[in-house]
DNA sequence: AAATTACATACAATCGATTGTATTTTTAAA
DNA sequence: TTTAAAAATACAATCGATTGTATGTAATTT
């Protein structure tokens, strides 16, 4: 029989040297091999032989090393996500997503932002390269139009999966909504609320959602014999600023508008805000509003805002899951396989109703 | 004279095994050691050389294993986060401010939301402490009311930095705003405005903010000779439907509010919105709204909502850099120290004006 | 009781980097 | 030219776990 607890107390004393499976292995004259057999539930060890580990290992304050453990299996068990901004909504919103299902497996979450710039979205990639992570979420910045930092995963037999924003030139699949679809409806009930001039807030050109979105609102003038003028398109970066300028240009044109569809929610808003202070315009009555993602403050502004329900949380969610499929198949990667996930119109006050007088008499 | 790139397109084809400072040593005849130290840019390797094996690592793809070095360090370089919820607004900016510092600082950034949940916490802490890594940063949930799982870190020499919402048994640095000062002047502001009968959203009472918030409440009362009713208080978790519950309970009451602060920005908008929505009062004639955090949708809602500013991002900031900072000097740890972010007071109307007659006919 | 099998555990290499010490090469001084 | 000192590089152990192989012991079969 042993006696192997009395320096228990001892080795619990030890600040900075963390136990380890060997100071395991040297107390109870086991061998480490034998220690992590038994802490994995090898069939390996006996029964008794385990018990009496855990129970020792609980005492000593064992926890495990992942870092090594990684590095033995040659696996991180993590993932990298690149997001434009963390604190955007939609975007903390698919992290939410993301980490749920993550952790449900087993995985960790590496979270970079690129602040919409190439530049640290480069650095970003070459960090979780590094860290070898084994897959990839991202939705690219604005101003990438370069890809080999995204690129250089795949060629390394590291899943990719773009959400939301996604590099076309990338073999990679991707978890989007439909766009141009959704875009169509929404131009398509401002059509139907009998507005004539519906003006556009676009975003960055090389951003697939934006042109998708272009794309569905122009297809939707046509579709109903309006004609498209792109006088009625503003192309911003779509902050709250860019919301103000673009309201206030296209107030300004001598042809005002009657509708607005803005791409994203915020510079929706910032437009309906300016529109409510600084004119004497009424919405929806003068100039109907529709944005896009159904932020959390497209209920609270008064009218509420129509716009497109995306939800980040599920968007995410199934990216995750869609990622640790190809991770853990070590098969169907590099496939262009595009997953749409469900997106709906929402229909608010800022859009609905008759267009006001004023506008007819503006017109020739 | 050595020619040694002829065989480098063959090594780079290899897919899966990923090169290592092995393999560039194979390469060049050399050691590995000189490969490493040559690659951190050690004095002890001529410079020419260094430049030779900077130019193959480059040709052959190498990149580092950060696991593998940690290992070797005892270093991870990575910094943990716990926070409720990731897609609150407050806890997304203050991880965009952590995220800044810490990739600024070389730390990578593991984030975790224990949904408000006790034991989800628990295993968020155990997971991160299996990664180990240098330093926590968390703001409790809800439910925690007990604290082993946090202290395991400071026992282990792991720095850990409360912010916002702090475990007050735990010795950490805390990073907060002075949550009684500027609950104090909320309500000496709706007092200020001729208010009589304030009412009060509070949260969870083993959540410090919440009780400070509370206690600041009460002073201000006493201090400026109002009454303090029990009845005014409505605790809950502070959500949508909680802020609807609260209000629709407080409008009710025989001796109705003129007044409301709430704990938080969110039951505040949902009151707000239950008011206009579904009663005959109007903010801010017949009850002023004051709520906490001055997040985006209290800038949104008419009339704009009065609140305090509270940056997420800055306090983010501010703890991660107090967290690095412990990591580094390996001293100070375990110090009660508090770092006290500013705040202020954000005015807007849905607080400013006389009360209106109606309240003054309801009272004795 | 001898031989065979199954079971439990030990040994040793390995993952990819770092780092103290030893060795070789180069340079400078005698 | 010889020798000492300095510079450049090689050797080998290490971080903490995992895992294929070897070894020893107990259980089973003949």
């Amino acid at each position: 029989m042993y006696v192997i607890f009395n320096s228990v107390s001892y080795i619990c004393n030890m600040k900075k040297g963390r136990v380890t499976i060997h100071d395991i292995a040297k107390h109870m004259k086991l061998d480490s091999s034998t220690i992590s057999r038994a802490l994995n539930d090898s069939p390996r060890v006996k029964a008794k032989t385990k018990e009496r580990i855990r129970q020792v290992a609980k005492e000593l304050g064992y926890k495990p090393n992942v870092m090594a453990a990684n590095l033995r299996t040659q696996s991180s068990k993590t993932i990298g996500v690149i997001v434009p901004w963390i604190s955007r909504y939609f975007f903390s919103s698919a992290i939410s997503g993301i980490e749920e299902v993550a952790y449900s497996q087993g995985y960790n979450v590496i979270i970079c932002q690129s602040h919409d710039e190439y530049d640290r979205e480069v650095t970003n990639a070459y960090t979780l390269f590094a860290n070898r992570v084994e897959g990839i979420l991202t939705s690219v910045a604005m101003d990438t139009i370069k890809y080999e930092h995204l690129e250089q995963f795949i060629e390394e037999g590291i899943p990719l999966v773009f959400f939301d924003r996604y590099a076309p030139e990338v073999k990679a699949c991707r978890v989007v909504i439909d766009d141009f679809k959704t875009a169509y409806q929404v131009t398509e009930h401002l059509i139907k609320q009998g507005r004539e001039r519906i003006a556009h807030f676009s975003g960055p050109g090389n951003l697939n959602i934006y042109k998708d979105r272009f794309n569905g609102y122009k297809k939707a003038l046509e579709d109903y014999g309006k004609v498209f003028d792109p006088a009625m398109v503003y192309e911003s970066r779509l902050l709250i600023d860019d919301g103000i300028a673009g309201i206030k240009h296209l107030l300004s044109l001598p042809d005002r508008p009657d509708a607005l569809f803005s791409s994203n929610d915020l510079a929706a808003i910032a437009a309906m805000k300016y529109i409510s202070k600084h004119t004497e315009f009424t919405v929806p009555k003068d100039i109907a509003v529709a944005g896009f993602s159904n932020s959390p403050g497209a209920s609270i502004i008064e009218p509420g805002l129509t716009t497109v329900d995306q939800s980040g949380e599920e968007i995410g969610k199934i990216a995750a899951k869609r990622l640790i499929d190809e991770i853990k198949r070590d098969i169907d990667k590099g496939t262009n396989e595009v997953i749409t996930v469900n997106s709906k119109l929402i229909v608010r006050e800022s859009s609905v109703g008759k267009v006001s007088k004023l506008v007819k008499e503006a017109k020739p």
